[in-house]
DNA sequence: CTGAATTAGTTTCATATGTAACTATCATGC
DNA sequence: GCATGATAGTTACATATGAAACTAATTCAG
């Protein structure tokens, strides 16, 4: 039956389920740093980029995080104030500037990663060592043909 | 080696790649219906449930989408000014209003399911049958213990 | 009844985010 | 060299979002 009336069950929707699942991890993640640290989201993964790879320039930490320009910019603005990330200027290319933590954030990001692994591991208990496995493959290979999808528009 | 330090590689950091998969895919999707029909994501989920479920409440509709009522109060009042939902007030208790959509928004939401489908499908293409039914199972297994994290707290 | 506590939904305010414009610096063609 | 165009990053504006205060209606204890 061609042009059968269609109709959209938003709970088994994949779009839908991925953004209900992100978001409902995401926001515990947050909750175990936001309220001890005092960052936001964006500003939690700038601080990793830099703890991981430091140094890089700003659009270095875009790249790796997926984020834009600006979000960046703004992250790296608060952390600085706040002095958990220098800044120095590129003497060869006096517009790039590299970042990394200072001790300051050197340490604030100590303490936060074992939090952060530790929530990863209980949310991963759902899951048998095989399923793991299974499920960041199967979410691999959609995050590439969503990727491509998009870009052949 | 207990307290041996600890890294964090955002790449494969479970959250992290929840969220910016999520993300891409939403946006894509996003882009299907923005600009041809002038829709927000949250007011497109908020048609899509009473394209399926009508009529609903304000919190039914919140419930059934995981958005809390502020966002579905907006979004409905955007939609109620384009026409595309209507609201009676419920006479047994007048806090209520039962809500659907106008024959307008049932238009509009007939031809958008059929675009929110196709861009489904072609995400599917990334993963046999099997490995939908998998990743399915899988997704939903860690959507309830993340649930179950979060309560427990 | 009546007043305290709940509930549905809206409004307000403060903050976050995206887009586009802008500044400063560097690379390139001529 | 020096105009043109590209690039790194910031700022400005407009919109989105979340938390808390608020309004209106209902429930329930006594």
């Amino acid at each position: 039956m061609p042009n059968a009336l269609q109709a959209l069950e938003l709970e088994k929707f994949l779009p839908y389920r991925l953004s209900v699942l992100a978001q409902l991890v995401s926001e515990s993640l947050h909750d175990l740093y936001a309220q001890p640290f005092g960052l936001s989201v964006t500003q939690w993964r700038v601080m990793a980029a830099l703890g991981r790879f430091a140094p890089l320039t700003a659009s270095d930490v875009g790249q790796r995080i997926v984020m834009d320009k600006v979000a960046v910019s703004r992250a790296v603005a608060g952390l600085m104030k706040r002095g958990l990330v220098e800044r120095a200027t590129d003497r060869s290319d006096r517009r790039r500037a590299s970042l990394k933590l200072s001790a300051r954030g050197r340490a604030m990001h100590a303490r936060i990663v074992p939090l952060a692994l530790a929530y990863e591991e209980r949310l991963y208990k759902a899951l048998s060592p095989d399923e793991r496995l299974s499920f960041n493959a199967l979410s691999d290979r959609l995050f590439a043909h969503a990727r491509t999808l998009r870009e052949a528009t």
